[in-house]
DNA sequence: GCACAAACTCGACACCTGTAGAGAATGCAG
DNA sequence: CTGCATTCTCTACAGGTGTCGAGTTTGTGC
């Protein structure tokens, strides 16, 4: 019966939750010091600090645990595509007013973008426009 | 000499923020009285909420108030444009490593895009192919 | 000068987030 | 079994956020 799924809304997550859950989804079945390990360098995170974070991503539904014997095993719960679209839902929600033109103007104007990428944009758009009368 | 300017790193809005502001960019210089009228409707926040709200943006740089008699005149001190930057830069660090291309896609992926919309966005992408070589 | 409505100030509270230490539990090497 | 090292559980705390209500101040019209 779906209790507590997170199979709802937008999933928005914190910088400390991305952190967490991209390298959960590096390691996929893991464990928290496995976790803390990965990202010691880069956040200098405790073990408890991290244990604390994917606890309670787990209870709103981002990981999953599952108690092996001596440890606990995580999984993801929400893939990285879901993750990425909310984030940019969130953004277009609040900042665009929903309006997808003026944002992606506002990331093509802001930013430098080389010749290269330019040209692998443009593939996407008439890949895009390839499906317009089915 | 500057003392809590805030033209520091991006900006960082929470969607109440996003609400305010908005509201805020609208009217520019306005009272805390008139943001609130204008976001009943939509919001039913009293005007003390309102007010905390705006108090603690001006607490954080985000708008600025001067004491006009009897009422405090409110204004902006983040344009619209630093603020969408802000919100697009938290996504696209976090949510893509910082990489534009991928975050391009899945905006385009993952949208309903109608052949016009497709059509500006070419165009933008031309607008931008011209800078090359300067 | 005074009563009022409008606007303001303060303080509060519950929940979320980042961060972590102290001590308990547990599996394994000997 | 026993001692260790590893992992876990619990509790805590400061700072941020969303939401106000209760009084207090203040122009203004009479």
């Amino acid at each position: 019966m779906t209790l507590k799924s997170r199979n709802d809304d937008p999933v928005e997550l914190t910088a400390a939750e991305w952190q967490i859950i991209k390298a959960v989804w590096e390691k996929e079945p893991c464990t928290a010091p496995e976790i803390q390990e990965r990202l010691a360098s880069a956040t200098r995170w405790t073990y408890s600090t991290v244990r604390t974070l994917m606890d309670r991503m787990v209870a709103k539904g981002l990981l999953s645990a599952t108690k092996q014997g001596k440890v606990t095993e995580f999984r993801s719960r929400v893939s990285r595509q879901d993750a990425q679209r909310g984030e940019l839902s969130y953004a277009l929600r609040n900042a665009f007013d929903g309006a997808l033109t003026p944002m992606l103007q506002c990331l093509i104007e802001a930013n430098e973008l080389s010749a290269k990428e330019l040209a692998e944009i443009e593939v996407m758009i008439r890949a895009r426009q390839g499906k317009g009368r089915k």
